[in-house]
DNA sequence: TATGACTGATCGCTAAAACCGAACTTGTGA
DNA sequence: TCACAAGTTCGGTTTTAGCGATCAGTCATA
């Protein structure tokens, strides 16, 4: 982008050569333009001088623009027409929440939640268009931080300092085994009895298996882990009585394959949850907006999530 | 022609939210606008105050735009396009005797003059395109000051003080009979025998009309004179035994026809001529120009004619 | 975790410019 | 010839752009 510098042109200056041309009068212009008669031939001379050219053919009784002035001021014209279109567009910015939101999030809650959120969303921003993206939190945090995605659908907290986050309901995670597992059947389960070779987990960079690490106390050691690409994965694995996991509540809801095959277990302790949340840059100016967004999605709470705030 | 004033919105802070949204940078744009950080930030800070429109999101390491931010700085790239294109166009103005120069002329100078000096204008102005227009000259001198003519090339004095005239040439008056005429064998012509009935004048408005009273000390009353159209046609009745007249030397030159029948005689006063001058509005700013286009018309003054100056 | 480099915002001040009223100049028309 | 109208010039005032210094976050590195 190569750089050409005005050297001293102002919009200014222009309105008065301009308004001058239309009044064929100094001091018509001047009033119209709101200075003084004197100020405003004071800002023609000095255009004048800048341009190198004479754009208007003085005599007492008569202004006229000369040959050059003329094809100036068509410019000139121009200019100022960019200018208003510029404050005019300026004037009709887009409200909040109008126009493109780019939203992200995470793989183990999208399917499940966002489906579910469309209408309501648009019915309460209609003239709101949404750009989904779903990615792992880390990708979903490098891409808020380079202004790819304005807010994000994640777990709280969000790992960064420079982003802002507001709570938007709690989910449990219920234990899923095969009908045949030896937890199914207990008759109370413990967070200590979970720490098992055959927990299941997803593979490393999703959020849900480190939520299930810190859940569990005992973890398996690293070789020993079975991993599963994607939580539709993980569903089948324990299906096929590959072992057992946790599910996020929202991913069981009106999930019916597998329901002779599989038993479903609450966790016992309260801390077996976690927290859903809106993340965007602290330093976007929409903050505010993202906040009140924040709260409505709070308001609709999907059924069986307890709300926060 | 609605006004729409554009409450201080300036050419330089656009220059800078567009090196900020460039560069990415409030410190290089300042260096790139040759302004002080401080400056430009204020500036920026001042413009997204006056559109009410947050143009950037700043964050310490990171500039970017907001999207209205984006649409508005696409728009005022178009304004700085708009500028530099006026300025370019000022820069190559066009220079002295180049383009179109509307020439006025009187009728009875005109087709005599032009034509010969049509090639020698082409040759020495390359870049000059000549409008031309033939009038009386109330007409044109009307046409000068109301700027629908530039310059105009007429007996002098102009009469207007708002022009300013340069003398090109001087050109005699000859006598012109019929053959049969009494005058015509006369052994020598003064001035008091040509203030007679059968002295043919052209119609009212034209200057050699004026300049043959001027001339002749003795004229016919009003309703007994024979006034002709068009120098053409005075010259017709001439050739017809109509009457004689005075004649401007230019038109006679290279005129056969009628020569059997005509009698051409110089006339023995040297006040029997006019001077035919390149006349501009004193205001026009291209007046200097024109002085210098008098002197190069002097210079090639027609044969037959008495150089001025 | 401390540190230094970097970046943008803020503050008090200065210099430049835009602007104003008044006096001046000069075509124009009565 | 005079008075008016309209643009220019002039001296002083107000506004504003701009500067240097400083402050306050952020990030990478030690």
């Amino acid at each position: 982008m190569s750089y050409v510098p005005l050297s001293g042109l102002s919009l200014r200056d222009i309105e008065y050569v301009v308004a001058v041309d239309d009044l064929r009068n100094f001091s018509r212009a001047a009033e119209r333009c709101g200075v003084s008669q004197a100020g405003l031939s004071e800002q023609v001379r000095k255009l004048e001088q800048l341009l190198d050219v004479t754009l208007f053919e003085r005599s007492r009784r008569h202004v006229a623009p000369t040959p050059d002035g003329e094809r100036l001021l068509t410019l000139g014209r121009e200019v100022l027409a960019a200018a208003r279109n510029l404050l005019e567009v300026a004037r009709a910015q887009t409200g909040p929440m109008e126009g493109a939101l780019r939203l992200g999030v995470i793989p183990t809650l999208g399917p499940y939640y966002i489906p579910g959120l469309l209408p309501r969303l648009r019915e309460h921003y209609p003239a709101l268009s949404l750009r989904l993206r779903e990615s792992m939190t880390d990708t979903l945090v490098h891409a808020l931080r380079n202004s790819e995605l304005d807010v994000a659908l994640m777990a709280l907290p969000a790992p960064s300092e420079a982003l802002e986050s507001a709570p938007i309901f709690e989910e449990s995670f219920l234990a899923v085994f095969p009908n045949t597992h030896e937890l199914a059947q207990k008759p109370k389960l413990s967070l200590s009895q979970l720490g098992r070779p055959d927990l299941l987990l997803l593979e490393d960079g999703h959020c849900l298996r480190d939520q299930a690490l810190s859940i569990c106390p005992t973890v398996p050691r690293e070789g020993e882990q079975r991993l599963a690409t994607s939580l539709e994965m993980l569903w089948y694995m324990i299906g096929a009585g590959e072992g057992f996991s946790l599910i996020p509540q929202l991913a069981l809801r009106n999930r019916v394959d597998f329901e002779d095959l599989i038993t479903v277990r609450p966790l016992p302790e309260p801390e077996a949850r976690r927290t859903i949340g809106l993340t965007w840059r602290a330093s976007d100016p929409r903050a505010p907006v993202f906040r009140d967004f924040a709260a409505y999605l709070r308001s609709i709470t999907p059924e069986h999530c307890h709300t926060c705030g």
